[in-house]
DNA sequence: ATTAAAATATGATATTTGTCATCTTTTAGT
DNA sequence: ACTAAAAGATGACAAATATCATATTTTAAT
């Protein structure tokens, strides 16, 4: 397994702020875990004892309601820190993560990086840092939720993907996912998430090439509804 | 004014964790400050140079839709730190704070707690932990107003309101606010909000006088839908 | 390549929620 | 205490979204 001090997917979190030597010692209890397409990383309520560094794939953070919905609260990818929370708190975790492709990860124990978090400043503000963007990043969803329409939701979950996660070559965006996760991310009913995604195609604002989507008219979206 | 080394509030919150020292130093060159019912404490794209620390009163923080209407992000009571993000980023504020009645807060100037962040791990640790869970109530929320009808909303709003911040003597909400706050919270029309309280109050699940709201049937709200 | 299962698509209809209009009650300032 | 303004209440209607039913297409396993 390579080593994290030579990783550069360390380069995009919190992990970038440790020493050499904290690195070398993070890489040697480290652990590499692959998950398949659909699998579950953690489930809510389980705890965990440690975070996932992500170095491929893309994966989901959901909450499930009280109606037997999964809410999709966040996507994460390439350089991404799962289970953050974790390292803060005693608490099980409120999210459950699942993979939307197969996926490569490290598994870093708790033990071995809290004593980082408590000696190396530059370390823990950084960790602060990215918790505050996800806070941020989540007040902003929650207004988005409360106060759009179902289709003005689609259409900036589509140039979130588009903006953060990019495209292909072809300009399809990179992330693929079902429309049923289109609907958890918005939080709507499948039958809703489709309809709009339809009426998007035939107004010329996306394209679909099997599950790929492709952004035709930016513009349109940015000033939808 | 009283001094951060005396002072009960701190109790509540990340100060807690600062020693006696790094207490006077930050009581020395806090201010008092007080702020109006309805007046605005900071608003959203502000640069915030410090944190309030909230010693009586109530206060919400509101993210404004590009629709126009402010979205209740969270209230915040006594013991409450205001702007704790502008410790940790350079940002701009993304919420706006007012008074829901009148407050009185201390103001501590970042310049003198940034150092305590960086050299006293309890106290950052703290910050985090409160970072943490804040980012877990909002995630909650978001599920909430993506998966739940505006009446369920409704209903766990006043139970939030009733197990966190509690009633007066006779089993009034101790938080008093308007209808339109409710709407704002909930994510709805004023209209609705009202309609809703009304049909409670119908139901015999609340009682009203004037603004001020009693739950006379918890177990109804908590079954609700 | 075949086939069952899953995902996508779409119509019909019900339900929820928003909007606008109007009226009543309460609140706050003189 | 008086009065204008704000907040609360409610009806009628429109718009958005959910639900259910069913058809079609795509995917994945053999």
């Amino acid at each position: 397994m390579s080593k994290c001090e030579s990783c550069i997917v360390r380069e995009f979190n919190s992990l970038k702020s440790l020493s050499r030597e904290e690195l070398m010692r993070v890489s040697a209890c480290k652990t590499g875990k692959v998950f398949k397409k659909g699998q579950v990383i953690f489930e809510e309520g389980e705890t965990l004892n440690g975070v996932y560094c992500v170095k491929s794939g893309v994966c989901k953070l959901t909450k499930l309601s009280e109606n037997g919905k999964d809410q999709v609260v966040k996507l994460v990818v390439k350089g991404g820190l799962l289970g953050k929370r974790s390292l803060v708190t005693e608490q099980k975790t409120n999210l459950s993560a699942v993979a939307l492709n197969d996926m490569e990860m490290c598994f870093i124990p708790k033990s071995e990086i809290m004593d980082d978090l408590n000696k190396n400043p530059k370390f823990t503000m950084d960790v602060l840092k990215t918790m505050a963007e996800d806070l941020k990043e989540s007040d902003q969803s929650l207004v988005s939720m409360a106060q759009k329409s179902v289709k003005r939701r689609m259409a900036e979950i589509l140039m979130y993907i588009h903006d953060n996660f990019g495209t292909d070559d072809d300009g399809y965006l990179s992330i693929v996912i079902s429309r049923e996760d289109y609907a958890s991310i918005v939080g709507t009913a499948t039958e809703s998430a489709i309809r709009i995604l339809s009426q998007f195609k035939k107004e010329g604002i996306i394209s679909t090439k099997g599950k790929q989507i492709k952004i035709e008219d930016y513009v349109a979206l940015k000033w939808m509804e």
